[in-house]
DNA sequence: TTTGATTGCACAACCGATGATGCATCGTCA
DNA sequence: TGACGATGCATCATCGGTTGTGCAATCAAA
């Protein structure tokens, strides 16, 4: 099998006797407009096609400055909100016939640089900066390289943002968990999970924060706020250290991350069962296996289709250059039957 | 802020007073192959950078024949296990200096053709075909094309493949499943999930079945393999047939994916505690939550960074025109301590 | 029959980077 | 001093489409 030279519209021209121009013309789609006729159109086709041509869109590409490639980046592939959004992205990128480069960036903003300069060198026709840590800088060097652009997950200042609404969605949840532990004023509800200065977790925590002090009218104490990072192991950690300072645990848990409600859960799964009496729990994303535990967790889902929906339309309404924060509510889901033995 | 136009060698050629041909020489590193002087390399450098130039891709893969991308289709990208793949192979191709381009093709065969067809025009220097439903004609296009390329998860005939050991892995499980009904030679299991035709099923099937011959004598009987599909809901629809039909829950389950999982716990959640006495169940695949179910389940995990690593390994020695299969062992994760009540 | 407008396609100049080739200049050695 | 190799860079064709422009041939109108 030699390396067989991929057909080019100069095969097919001189194979169907016509200059490569119009073979280029044909194969386009612009025939019709450079008045070409439709006989010779379809012959061109069929050359084509007997001959296996495929158009190279690195020429075309250059030539037109359109790559026909969308890119995004995201933290992590390997997680359930993120990867829904790159299954959204996709979906919107193919109805617009756009082939989506979906790269993730391991949340280090030098790798969040190197990869979108490495986009931008492809020629993506748009960008998608999904939960970047440091979303100002790619702006930047989108708008150098002329590339239109956007935020998703996480704002930026230079671009519009379409982010979750996380205050509106931990105030939510927070008001859930009240009402579970039974309202009475001084409940212990106990944030954990996430960093502090993440966006999101900042969010969350003033949602957390702003409910606590209306329902119960004082503010959480410090200890009761621990965002200590994402990862089970600080969840772990902290939870057991909670569990020694309490003695027992506290009314409610505001779990910032499904994976920071795996090291959690290691915690609580040790416990004897009257230790969950009344323990109202919830996670902020959502994991269907989380319904199914042997205590009851109201989570929140975040509408990824919506988001990048929503982004889509941002650039389509040409105003991703205004720096404007679209807010898109996620879903409270209350805990279905608890499976509580008979 | 008009459309400024990127700059390109030739601004930084007028810029620096030498030629084109030098400035890219200096770019992309062959100066000293060149013959030009560090002297002049340092200095094109700064203009370049002073000027913000980065290389327009296209052209150089126009003319030179190598894109830097490599591509790989999938199944979905929604989904633990392939977009665990999507992590490795991005790691990898980061390695090699390529970057990613994964796409989803949602198990339709006609997608898979035009998704590899779109990768083969932006012409990816490499391509994996995970999860292919139909990989023959995927492998001819790339043959077409000239372009490498291996499959990945299912195997094809026209190229190297490297898959899971899912024959290993369903005996092992079998096997454990059997111990833990206590190995009484006349334990039913029963085989839940994917779809018959599905290479990775088969396999499965395969091996419960011969475990099944090996240690208790007989072969499964047909009703033993429900091989209802992909989807939580047929195999909600599967288990209550199955509780109807014997009445009480078999003496074992050997659930083909945790999608599956899902629905085969809709009904377990369901019952009784009692019902789940020496109940043993398995699930092909891994999902960290379901080790902290209120009953033990033992899970196979596929080891997607091995096959990853495996398959760049077969493109690194140029054996992946060879159509042979590599197989890679998944990991047995026996249940955790499972939280039975005190 | 002449004029002018269409129709139908070919020509050729790009897009930006690459690399074979060519041509000075300089140093070295006989 | 002349021959020769080495050094340092410029020239130019090229990759494969795209698109403005040119130019016949055809057709309609005058």
């Amino acid at each position: 099998m030699e390396p067989k030279r991929k057909t080019t519209i100069y095969d097919v021209a001189s194979a169907s006797g016509v200059s490569a121009s119009t073979v280029g013309a044909v194969l386009n789609g612009s025939w019709a407009k450079r008045r070409i006729s439709k006989d010779l159109a379809e012959r061109v086709h069929a050359v084509a096609t007997s001959l296996g041509y495929r158009q190279n869109r690195q020429a075309s590409a250059l030539r037109t400055q359109r790559s026909g490639l969308i890119g995004m980046i995201l933290p992590l592939h390997d997680n359930r909100y993120f990867s829904s959004l790159s299954q959204a992205f996709e979906a919107e990128a193919r109805k617009r016939d756009l082939c989506p480069m979906v790269v993730s960036t391991l949340r280090d903003p030098d790798m969040e640089k190197r990869t979108v300069a490495t986009l931008l060198s492809h020629n993506v026709d748009l960008l998608f900066i999904a939960g970047a840590t440091d979303p100002d800088p790619l702006s930047r060097m989108c708008a150098d390289a002329g590339i239109p652009h956007i935020n998703v997950d996480l704002p930026g200042s230079l671009a519009a943002s379409v982010v979750t609404d996380n205050y509106f969605g931990a105030r939510e949840l927070t008001r859930h968990l009240l009402i579970r532990v039974g309202n009475p004023a001084p409940a212990t509800l106990h944030f954990i999970g996430g960093i502090p200065t993440d966006f999101n977790t900042m969010e969350r925590v003033r949602g957390f924060r702003d409910v606590l002090i209306a329902e119960t009218g004082a503010p959480p104490q410090p200890d009761q706020i621990d965002t200590c990072g994402y990862g089970p192991d600080e969840a772990e950690r902290s939870v057991r250290e909670l569990l020694d300072h309490l003695g027992a645990l506290p009314d409610g848990l505001f779990v910032n991350s499904t994976i920071a409600f795996e090291g959690v859960f290691r915690v609580l799964k040790e416990l004897p069962d009257d230790a969950f009496r009344g323990l109202s729990v919830g996670c902020y994303d959502w994991d269907p296996f989380l319904s199914h535990l042997h205590f009851p967790v109201a989570m929140v889902r975040q509408d990824a289709k919506a988001l990048i929906e929503k982004a889509f339309r941002v650039i389509d309404d040409n105003t991703f250059g205004i720096s404007q924060m679209h807010l898109i509510k996620p879903e409270l889901l209350l805990p279905t039957h608890s499976p509580e033995k008979t």
